[in-house]
DNA sequence: ATTAAAACATGATTTTTGTCATAGTTTAAA
DNA sequence: TTTAAACTATGACAAAAATCATGTTTTAAT
């Protein structure tokens, strides 16, 4: 069992709030796994008693919509938490966590958060920013959605995933998603988003590299972002 | 200044778990006022020092979005509260909130909640159970506008107003809302609004009567929404 | 190394949706 | 009460996006 003082997770979330004592206490009570590239935290509609801490890793929370598509409707990388809302609502969860690459996580249990929330109210309010947070990226991101054309969407999307989680040495985009999984992010069917990427290319906005993507032009892209 | 001890806002939202000594402090911070159909209570980007709780009337929220179309979030009507993200998160509104009918709202300064915060942590629990309520409700929206045609989302904003808000005793929608602004939570252009509507009529789903709106075949709108 | 499955790509076609134009109707203000 | 502005409605057309078909490439499993 490691300690959480130096955790990157407790540097980057709410969790930055908890004192010593109390991250000793969760140092205890945690467990910590590994989850394969694919594998999943959880799944819509699973109930679960805690919150995950992301050590390490990218994962997409994703919904099924009614027409059997996967819907991405947020990215979470290391140093973030999951399952908050569901934990609070007492529900079970909305979305399901897969991991885009291998992760390490935590898990801690409910009542321990709870016995938080009551004890520490710098960590409460933490919490509730970060919920804040993600309600209105969730409201602006409904409006691009139903504003915004494909073409805008990719375009904002391709910004989005090269400013959260930069580039490998190469220029190329860090993370990996399937084209699949990019069209699921901008709520498209597959070959538009397959199209569009080759329009992109051909007009120097963006170079593919296999199924890599480099942003060549990003002056450019932002514009067409809107 | 009226006590806010029987106010439906004080049955219907978070403000159930104050107690008679807090609710009677609140009722000497508060300040009420009237707003009427069309006035804004606030606009997006504007600084709000508070909540406002809404105790009588219906409001739009609504964001502007690049293309210069309204784009509307959520309706909150009497008994909910206004602001609450942006009071957490110490940011701007990202929203403007606009009266549909004639309001009765009533402004809580930021200092007084959050001397509930420190306090009461049933309230606490209340308003984050809230908050998430809200981001859960944003983010199964946001898949709705990514993943489902302007019909699908017509009919499920049908049965959706219908199921909030009500009908009058001739059978039509409680909520007036313009052929624009229906667009505008759809998240279409007026006119496709408008010929979806002519389309519904036409096939036995609504009947239309003038600007009113009667639905006629909720079974049907139910499967065409998916 | 071979092979099946998954992922990528592109063309052809249809459907959906937006835009522009125009006209009737309702609403609210002078 | 009249008059302008806002709202509703519909047609014609253009643009955007989905679907279907097909073929190639990549990946992972045997």
């Amino acid at each position: 069992m490691s300690k959480c003082e130096q955790c990157i997770v407790r540097q980057f979330s709410s969790l930055k709030a908890l004192n010593k004592e109390e991250l000793v206490k969760m140092a205890h009570c945690k467990t910590s796994f590994t989850i394969k590239k694919g594998e999943s935290i959880f799944e819509e509609g699973e109930t679960i008693n805690g919150i995950y801490c992301v050590k390490d890793g990218i994962c997409k929370l994703s919904k099924l919509s009614a027409n059997g598509k996967d819907q991405i409707v947020k990215l979470v990388k290391s140093g973030e938490l999951l399952g908050q809302r569901s934990m609070i609502s007492e529900e079970s969860t909305n979305l399901s966590a897969i991991a885009l690459e291998d992760m390490e996580v935590c898990f801690i249990p409910k009542a321990e958060i709870l016995g938080f929330f009551n004890n520490n109210n710098q960590f409460s309010m933490n919490v509730m920013r970060s919920i804040c947070g993600d309600l209105k990226e969730s409201d602006s991101h409904m409006v691009s959605m139903a504003q915004k054309s494909v073409k805008e969407r990719l375009a904002e999307t391709l910004l989005y995933l090269e400013d959260t989680f930069g580039k490998n040495s190469d220029g190329t985009l860090y993370v990996q998603l399937t084209r699949e999984e990019l069209a699921g992010m901008i709520g498209t069917a597959t070959e538009s988003c397959i199209r569009l990427l080759s329009d992109f290319n051909k007009t120097g906005l963006i170079e593919l590299i296999g199924k890599k993507i480099i942003l060549k032009d990003k002056v450019k892209l932002k514009r067409m972002a809107g």
